[in-house]
DNA sequence: CCAATGGCTGTTAGCGCTAGCAGTAACAGA
DNA sequence: TCTGTTACTGCTAGCGCTAACAGCCATTGG
């Protein structure tokens, strides 16, 4: 675009770049008026904002934002790292946020990682790149790079989710070694006995590693270690459950109770489990992970645990905007909802 | 803080705001050959490049987004207004959306609207104000503010799900009114007579609106009506399709096809049929909406129509990224999926 | 020998906005 | 008359970066 002209872009401009200072020359006052009236900030008379007001709707005037951030150093942007947003855990952690920072000023914006540690370090620096007043994000297990930058970064950093591991600065979340670990608890105590796993594949779900890993630690107290597992990855988890519980009763036919690392499986093996007429919790055990109010609509009630999710993401989003001033750590509890499927 | 000195700040300064003079200092070149090879644009010798990097690394520099995107007025941000995150549906049209833009160096930002107008005309302004690449908005239906800010702010708009209506820029979708339509059609076809509907209650769900409106068209060509119809908002979904069902079958014990307007309390809806011993689809016939693969799992596979959600996330991407020169509207087809409860 | 070229690096002038003042006007009090 | 105060409004100087251009040096061709 040789030889563009000096003076601003108007009617022919395809993009229509509105300024301060179009809104500005409209109403008659300076920029810094302007700005004013927009921020509400500062002494502006009523009429001259009135006019102000008035100018900038009648453009259509949007400000920008960038330039804003820039001269004022202040971005009321609240970054949100997640692995995932398909599998209702995450959303509500993010309706959490969302909630919380109504009326702060600030403003949640994701970012999804896939569980790939070097997608998460990518996508951190991208949100860091934009000065974001504070970060959230899943885990405590980060990659080195991304680690260092996030404590460089000069901002609140809050990892939620998990306790058990070592915060760059905040954490909140429950532990899962101690869920798992209480899980087994309850099953044993039940009496059951010839105890299978299920879950995913990941090699990277760090808090369905730790779950798994309290859970046979509690096993290996009692003297029991698990008499079979299996894992999946992808496709429809409803299916996969089914699919996997299939393959684990015909393998270890007398197998008497199975635990899920999440609660979608979960279904997928308890409706697999009814409809062969096992019965259920008396032969067979079940439970899942997570409380997710699927199971409210399912004929039988799975036992599972909850994981806070809706209070993580509000403390969380409290300690970023202020309003609390917490300890390193703040662990939730959650409570074992026994449902209809541990005897 | 009065008295700051014009001095960079350094190690005192709590926040650690690295600038390019940091790194550019620190490896003995210009600002300008540090933008450079960061941004891997123009030439630079090999092992000044190296120095660069270097130095660039150990510092932990991070850089600033806000003054790179003021000065190039170049923003690599594709803003997505959805309605919500946790039914399913968008999480999959994210996916396509990042799917197709890996690569092309823009980055999806998403805002929730919670089906509010005037909640989605703030995350609109909100979002415009970054001034981003493109954007990419659920729907045709918006406030009249939000349109004018859309329509003069010079980027591509891509109205996605919905092509029922006039589009600002472009649209990628499925007509919903036919999707209702045909489904009726093929009820009629199989012989239902006494037909009814279960949906949300939500006012700005226009898309379930529209597929209802269709749907009773085509009963109305039959010469037939909606015999029952129940409304639900928020809660589980499943278990809300088993409540429903439940008061519609005693409310109208006649019926013979249950329609829902999603998938979800479907679902329920089937679970409770099959619980309750009915001969589905003899007695009673029973479909949903969208083709969600939760599906997979149940019992007896749903009758459904796929909501083309991963496709629209592609085209609605490739319009943004200008790989694809698209005409106004483009139509997807959703397919019947007659699963095991139309007979 | 000079001009022309290409590879590399630096300089200059903003991008659109806001912090931090410095006015200005009107009026009150000393 | 002067100073102080209140209520507003405008000016200046950047924020950290990049587009555009201007060098500089070594090499090449005429």
């Amino acid at each position: 675009m040789p030889g563009r002209p000096l003076t601003r872009p108007t009617a022919a401009d395809p993009r229509n770049t509105l300024t301060l200072r179009d809104v500005s020359e409209a109403s008659g006052v300076s920029e810094m008026t302007v700005s004013r009236v927009l921020r509400n900030r500062g002494d502006v008379s009523a009429p001259t904002r009135e006019r102000v007001l008035e100018a900038a709707r009648t453009l259509g005037y949007v400000p920008n934002k960038i330039a804003g951030a820039l001269a004022s150093q202040r971005v009321n942007l609240v970054g949100v790292v997640i692995p995932s947003l398909s599998n209702m855990v995450f959303p509500e952690v993010m309706t959490g946020i969302s909630e919380m920072l109504e009326g702060t000023g600030l403003q949640a914006v994701v970012g999804v990682t896939n569980y790939l540690p070097d997608r998460e370090e990518s996508v951190i620096y991208e949100m860091l790149s934009w000065r974001p007043s504070g970060m959230i994000i899943a885990g405590l297990e980060h990659t080195a790079a991304a680690s260092v930058m996030l404590a460089r970064a000069g901002i609140p950093i809050v990892e939620i989710m998990d306790i058990d591991g070592t915060p760059i600065n905040h954490a909140v979340g429950i532990s899962h070694r101690r869920a798992g670990r209480q899980m087994a608890e309850a099953i044993i105590a039940a009496g059951y006995r010839r105890i299978a796993f299920m879950g995913t594949q990941m090699a990277n779900d760090y808090r369905a590693k730790k779950r798994l890993e309290g859970f046979e630690e509690a096993l290996a107290k009692a003297g029991l270690s698990l008499v079979d597992r299996e894992y999946y990855s992808g496709g429809s988890a409803l299916l996969k459950g089914r699919e996997m519980t299939a393959a684990v009763l015909n393998r270890t036919p007398d197998v008497d109770f199975l635990y899920y690392s999440n609660d979608m499986i979960g279904a997928g093996g308890l409706l697999y489990c009814l409809d062969k007429g096992l019965d259920v919790p008396g032969r067979i055990g079940l439970a899942g992970f997570n409380g997710v109010e699927l199971l409210d609509g399912l004929p039988r009630k799975l036992a599972t645990m909850d994981a806070c999710r809706l209070e993580i993401g509000r403390k969380a989003a409290q300690i970023i905007a202020g309003t609390v001033s917490p300890g390193e750590k703040v662990e939730l509890f959650p409570t074992l909802q026994r449902g209809d499927t541990i005897r």
